[in-house]
DNA sequence: AATTTTTATTGTCAGTCTGACTATATCTTA
DNA sequence: TAAGATATAGTCAGACTGACAATAAAAATT
């Protein structure tokens, strides 16, 4: 068994898909395949297993090789494995997300990827195997967590003004809120703390900038409370 | 790749998590094991992936094979890969769960197990591998699934008084509610139909037995109706 | 046959939360 | 300095919730 230790596992790959939130629009990270099968194409960075990792450590070094971003808190959105997903052999494949802030990770290609940028999800290109379905379902767990858990401030700078937590919570359900009515419930939670900078270099009045309060938040679910949006 | 149909892709198993409600318990499907390693063992119902079926169809056939138990709809947990969960060769399973009624199965262990029965879930024995852990997630899933997806109602027979309702919620959630306004609750929802009969044999009051209406249920989420509990 | 026991079912009430909306404050740029 | 734009505060009626009281009905017991 210990030489089969880097060896790769062949029926099973990873495949990462990282969201970002910029601009008021929900963001996908993709390479540009530069292997085969599907050589050019726009994809979600992945790869084999190897006997030698966790799947955990396999999403994490997969990750890096492709864009290079590394350091990420990734969680498991489960296994994808048609028949017929893969085309050259039969490979099921483990997919996992991460919520990142953008603008934090510089993006670089690494081998077997030309190109590595930031997809709106409304303007993903056509994506090889089953990739859009994985990123659809991976679009659909966001909502649903997002709802009962702050995932979203992941998505968010350290430092926020109101408007773009709102904005964020707009772009993943899709709908308006009233502005007002948003504020007091969220700061009615107790865990966004008011900082005394505000935002700058806007052309109107300039909002106060807040950060979330991760021990409180903490503190307040174990008492009970329940984050609902 | 035709020879290999048949066989089984071996880093790959799968394992099931039948979850079930009686007495108002909750309950989970467990099996003997009848063979190495851990033989004699209660343990899930799990086997090996063939490289000609799909993992949903793995997970229908293992079950089958394991328990007689068939036709369940059973939904993905995830995949669970630890480099030490198996202790002869490393092998990642992806484990499914169903939830359903126990009266309306009968359970008969298959080949490679000696028995299969019942446990409430908190009377389980130790089991090996990861399949504790394995348990627990998914009682975390279910915890979570049905307080936003009427999923409980798989757990209860087609008739059922309110009560009964109201114990599987308490089961899930280890906590007490109030009878009268669970009662306005569930009700207000709109999709319990009141039967003409009621409930015999108890020695009190007999109260009157509802149904969950699917398709009522289906066409309110249409017009944006959120279950919560 | 009346009474007791036990659960079912209906109702009340005050406090909280929500959506819709109005009004005012404050910052930047023209 | 006014115009333009967004931030922030406040109001109000209706819906929802938790706590609780009260009545109804079935079976078992006396």
């Amino acid at each position: 068994m210990s030489a089969k230790q880097d060896e790769i596992i062949e029926p099973l790959s990873v495949d990462c898909v990282i969201l970002g939130f910029e601009d008021a629009r929900i963001k996908v990270l993709l390479i540009r395949r530069s292997i085969e099968p599907s050589y050019g194409e726009w994809a979600l960075p992945g790869g084999f297993i190897r006997y030698s990792e966790s799947i955990e450590d396999a999403s994490a070094r997969i990750l890096k090789e492709r864009t290079s971003v590394e350091g990420l808190y990734m969680k498991q959105l489960g296994a994808f494995g048609s028949l017929d997903r893969f085309p050259l052999r039969r490979v099921i494949t483990i997919v996992y997300y991460a919520l990142v802030k953008p603008g934090q990770y510089f993006i670089n290609p690494g081998p077997d990827a030309s190109d590595a940028r930031w997809f709106n999800v409304d303007e993903i290109p056509p994506l090889p195997f089953d990739h859009t379905e994985i990123v659809h379902a991976t679009l659909s767990r966001l909502r649903r967590e997002v709802k009962h858990k702050p995932v979203g401030f992941n998505l968010l700078p350290d430092k926020f003004p109101l408007l773009r937590l709102q904005e964020l919570y707009e772009a993943i359900y899709e709908v308006k809120f009233d502005k007002p009515n948003f504020r007091r419930k969220i700061m009615k939670m107790n865990f966004l703390v008011l900082l005394e900078e505000k935002q700058t270099g806007v052309a109107h009045r300039s909002a106060r900038l807040y950060r979330f309060d991760k021990e409180r938040y903490d503190s307040l679910t174990e008492k009970g409370f329940i984050f609902e949006m």
